[in-house]
DNA sequence: AACTAACATGATAACGTTTCAAGTGCAGAG
DNA sequence: CTCTGCACTTGAAACGTTATCATGTTAGTT
């Protein structure tokens, strides 16, 4: 036999050749591809083919017919410890819907996003799949027009066909600082997320809430945009410890400053929970392993993860129609741990007045 | 003008309506995208009617004829911190060469890496990039028979088309344990990966080679292959614990056997490293924040994706030739922190005698 | 046994590119 | 002013599917 055709290997064998093979019609094999009825003599016959020619259907001239790819655009700034397994249960979800994952990370970079956003949209991505903290809504718009879903994790842009998935980023926050106002707590820092960003306000929106609630007023000095980086967050937790009246007690709004400010407070000889208090906004495994344990909000990642994969579904089934946009709010857990330590409690504040 | 075609959006523009727009050849649009020299005054001309048609070039066409879907599979086990970071860097670097990645975990389920390799062959990528700890042999081979070209993370499976890139995973680990050595231990458990895996293999053979070069005899009850498993190190860490002679040190051959060895430590109530020694293969950066700081040996993770992105690109432009499979071994730093205790030294056993 | 439905099949036209052989225009040389 | 080359342009033929619709085939009624 031809054994060059084998060893070589270069060319994938067609459609029209495991049509020959069979001998039926073209239209029959693509009928059997994609699970239409097909007598069951023919049927025989095509597998048989199949097997024999090592068939593998090209999935682009596929999508090229259908307009639809089953590739779904996925864009994130960075691949966090939180955006890692969002990603990791998505690529199974979606796997079960035949679907894949065209990943990438945009590293805040404006004009990356732009050009990623390109490079989805001429790949025609069936759907896209972004997080919020994203500048290029210009270019997201167009997506949309020409027809592409878009589902925002945590971010408030509307329109038809964008869909928005939320953590209840407010209340969380709300809900970890009143933890530390309960145990006593009244001089509580705050290191922010990005405050031009929606998820950074309605995380700074929880303290100021939670605060203001007690009737506590808030000092500026306790309250730092660090943009999410670990490394302001490392930097500014000095100018927090330094401070005249230093806070007793700490909460930030994601994971990473939260590992900027651990580091400073370590470096400045200083113990969690003895000398300062921590909650965390983003629950990371190795919180678990810190000597204390950090207290942290958990955000749902599989349920996350679910939401997204059933919207993907939802309008790749309806593709067309005009669907209302979806937008759900999944709850948070605050998981206590050991870095926090209580103070006087409010009975001794009315025993023993103001100091 | 018809609004409609614009408020409704559906239809993308063509390359023939831009040709036609334009008042040029289909033929020469395409010179055009494709960076092919074109005469100044046709450029305009095509350049004003994309701008006006709001063009973009569909790449499922264009692959189909060029046969470059400009996409990459990455495919591995689960997104660890370990892989994350590397798709992260990945994903940046191909994004220069044009390329994306198209992102799977597998779960260590044969079954669906097979499906998963399936659809990276109908979806023809280019090139496929893989993690080693991987069963399914068979199919990667026909994979590589048909052409596509498959770099390999850590595992040995040799042929043509296929790059492989190491770390010096049993040099690493045989400075690993030499440290633990150098200062002393003698009694030092191994929690190894799966040893029915190239990368479980040779980590282990660092730590045997290690103990063997100074004349210890290894305790098979110091030995426990827990398959990089947490949950198993989490038990397998008490039966070592409970030991009539418990070890003095550790090491642990991935990250998630560290946590789960930690956990158990600190569930036992013991001190990380008053009584008992830690060095952990994969360092990530939470091993900083622990107490006392986790030794760890650190893969150069920007380096594993550099050589990768390095090796997509060299394979891409040689579609087609037999170029020879590179083999590329990369250093591992051991990053020391406080996880280690100095025991007795070598002279004071030379002094005492053995116990 | 003839007569419909109901359903499967076959041939062919898309889908939006790239590629290639053949054609056109333009510059400089004679 | 024509000729030779060169450089770009052109139009048509792929690429491997799916969709359409007229044609066959089957099973279900009378």
């Amino acid at each position: 036999m031809n054994q060059d055709d084998e060893s070589n290997g270069k060319r994938q064998a067609t459609i029209v050749e495991v049509a020959e093979r069979a001998g039926v019609a073209i239209g029959t094999v693509s009928r059997y591809l994609n699970g239409q009825p097909i007598r069951t003599r023919n049927r025989d016959l095509i597998e048989a083919a199949i097997r024999e020619l090592g068939y593998r259907r090209n999935a682009l001239a596929a999508a090229m017919k259908s307009e639809l790819t089953n590739m779904v655009g996925f864009l994130v700034p960075r691949l966090s410890e939180f955006h890692a397994p969002v990603l990791e249960h998505l690529s199974l979800l979606l796997r079960k819907q035949g679907r894949a994952l065209l990943t990438y990370c945009h590293n805040d970079d404006t004009a990356s996003v732009i050009d990623l956003l390109d490079f989805f949209d001429s790949h025609r991505v069936d759907c896209l799949i972004m997080d919020g903290r994203v500048d290029a809504v210009d270019r997201i718009r167009d997506l949309v027009r020409s027809g592409t879903p878009v589902i925002f994790y945590d971010n408030d842009v509307p329109g038809p066909n964008v869909d928005r998935v939320f953590v209840e980023n407010r209340a969380a926050s709300y809900r970890a600082v009143s933890h530390l106002l309960d145990i006593g707590h009244t001089r509580i820092a705050v290191l922010t997320g990005d405050t031009n960003n929606w998820t950074g306000r309605e995380r700074y929106e929880g303290y100021r809430q939670a605060m203001i609630g007690r009737g506590i007023e808030i000092d500026p000095d306790y309250v730092l945009d660090m943009h999410w980086s670990e490394d302001e967050a490392f930097s500014g937790m000095l100018r927090l410890l330094t401070l005249p009246r230093p806070p007793t007690a700490l909460f930030c709004c994601n994971y990473n400053m939260t590992v900027g400010a651990i580091r400073m407070i370590k470096e400045q000889g200083l113990k969690i929970p003895a000398d300062i208090s921590l909650v965390s906004f983003d629950d990371v495994p190795l919180f678990r392993l810190h000597e204390a344990g950090i207290t942290a909000v958990a955000q749902p990642i599989a349920k996350i993860a679910e939401t997204i994969a059933n919207l993907v579904s939802l309008r790749l089934s309806h593709r067309g129609a005009a669907l209302n946009s979806h937008m759900t709010t999944l709850d948070c857990d605050i998981i206590l741990r050991g870095s926090t330590r209580r103070l006087i409690t409010p009975e001794d504040v009315a025993r023993h007045g103001h100091r």
